[in-house]
DNA sequence: CTCAATTTGTTCGTATGTATG
DNA sequence: ACATACATACGAACAAATTGA
């Protein structure tokens, strides 16, 4: 392959690290079979311009993942097992956001009884009177994936103090009787990790995260429930399912035949 | 503030790097009001234990960002009109798809007539008998905001070349008379820039970002397009409504009152 | 007006890590 | 392995702007 991929080094992120994305993404996008030889050292090096020593520093850390595998005299190798990571799997529905939940373990981190008011926007609803802030760390097979900071206005928690100190709070809102959910909004953007998150959620600082924001209102349109959920940005999956186009989603009703416009 | 936040260097981010990541995340969560004063330089620099120079370069960074303005002999203020970036909108509708495209313009890079298949997972559906590959970068405001690698069976293709070179495919799929969607699928994970993705959407290497794979059935259960897109990290906000949990959603039917379990 | 305290801006020398050939 | 180049990080000192006593 006589391909030529620029890599530069602008002051940031060391040489080694981006060619490691970058064989990490040709990896998970399937360029190569599981199992299967990859290009040479020689070819890497050519490729990407950059030192023998360099393009091996790439190959150790992606072997140290469990992504390839090194053999001295044949060559480097995809593993076989790659493929299937455990996907936190996300669709907007209320069943998989409670089944990501029923298989988590929140491990409590403080709470806090009379914490500031968190800050609603102009969509978002009015306030409950007062609140109390739960922070925890949900867990899945002992891998920390989440955590969560979570703002319950004090007379729901009042009504269970125990289940919201045992199980995941969003779990324990849905259920309650008597506590009507009129609506709620989840917003998510993609972020990076501080050195506090990347600590707890055993990630590198800088790696991505998801956000998550859930405003919770009940039917008198007061916020129940303002929580930040920061996750490992590896671990989130959104599947978003779109039934047929309706003509009402289209932009503008489409003028059957004529549309064949000279451009 | 006695605080102190461990930041190590472990041979990957650089320490001004992690700072202005923690920085960053503590302005847009809203920690200081807007116009406000933040801590000086020695409170962080105590707060962080690094040295004076360390935390200037993080705050350079930032007020390079716009987020912060340095006043020598008064301090460093969080900028007025932080709050609003202009995100890319994303629902689980249609409708929010059509209008990210709506505002885009595409740039075509490159077109392969003769492509290796998309592969294609066990409930997405069966191939087409051929495909075209298209490749474009799309950008709002002359900012690239969207890389696109898209699969459109040839058939589809072959009915109104022009319009696929020329505006956004999903848009022309939507709209085309004659091939009726029955079902399409986008799921999402969070990746990161290799170099050529940063290149091509003005970001730093091993940034976030959104990797979207789109797939499209018609009636007759063939995948007609099959897309990724890979977006910008910074630029995707999703939004999701949940309506009222029904009964059916919860995870069992709750038992009225005898639930207040001791545990 | 002057002075001192506070706070950001700048520079020097040195040490270490990364990448090249 | 070695010599070279550059980025990162430290500590310390000094300069310049702002504020209030």
């Amino acid at each position: 392959m006589g391909l030529v991929t620029k890599i530069a080094r602008l002051g940031s992120v060391p040489l080694y690290l981006q060619i490691a994305t970058t064989l990490r993404r040709r990896l998970e996008a399937g360029r190569w079979v599981a199992g299967s030889k990859i290009s040479t050292i020689e070819e890497l090096q050519s490729e990407f311009k950059v030192a023998r020593v360099t393009v091996r520093q790439a190959l150790e850390l992606l072997e140290r993942e469990g992504l390839l595998r090194c053999q001295q005299g044949k060559g480097t190798f995809v593993s076989e097992n790659l493929g299937e990571r455990r996907w936190l799997k996300v669709a907007p529905t209320w069943r998989s956001q409670l089944d990501i939940l029923k298989e988590a373990a929140a491990s409590f981190v403080s709470r806090d009884m009379a914490p500031p008011r968190p800050r609603l926007g102009p969509d978002e609803g009015k306030p409950a009177a007062a609140y109390v802030l739960l922070r925890s760390v949900e867990s899945r097979d002992g891998e920390p994936f989440g955590i969560v900071h979570l703002h319950l206005a004090k007379h729901v928690y009042a009504r269970d103090r125990s289940a919201f100190r045992n199980r995941p709070a969003l779990a324990v809102l849905v259920e309650m009787p008597g506590v009507a959910i009129a609506r709620a909004r989840q917003t998510l953007v993609i972020g990076r990790a501080d050195a506090e998150t990347a600590r707890l959620l055993h990630i590198a600082p800088d790696a991505p995260t998801a956000e998550a924001r859930w405003v919770i209102l009940d039917k008198a349109g007061v916020a129940v429930c303002v929580a930040a959920i920061t996750y490992r940005g590896d671990l989130i999956k959104l599947e978003i399912d779109l039934p047929a186009p309706s003509g009402r989603e289209l932009p503008r009703p489409r003028q059957a035949s004529r549309r064949s416009r000279a451009q």
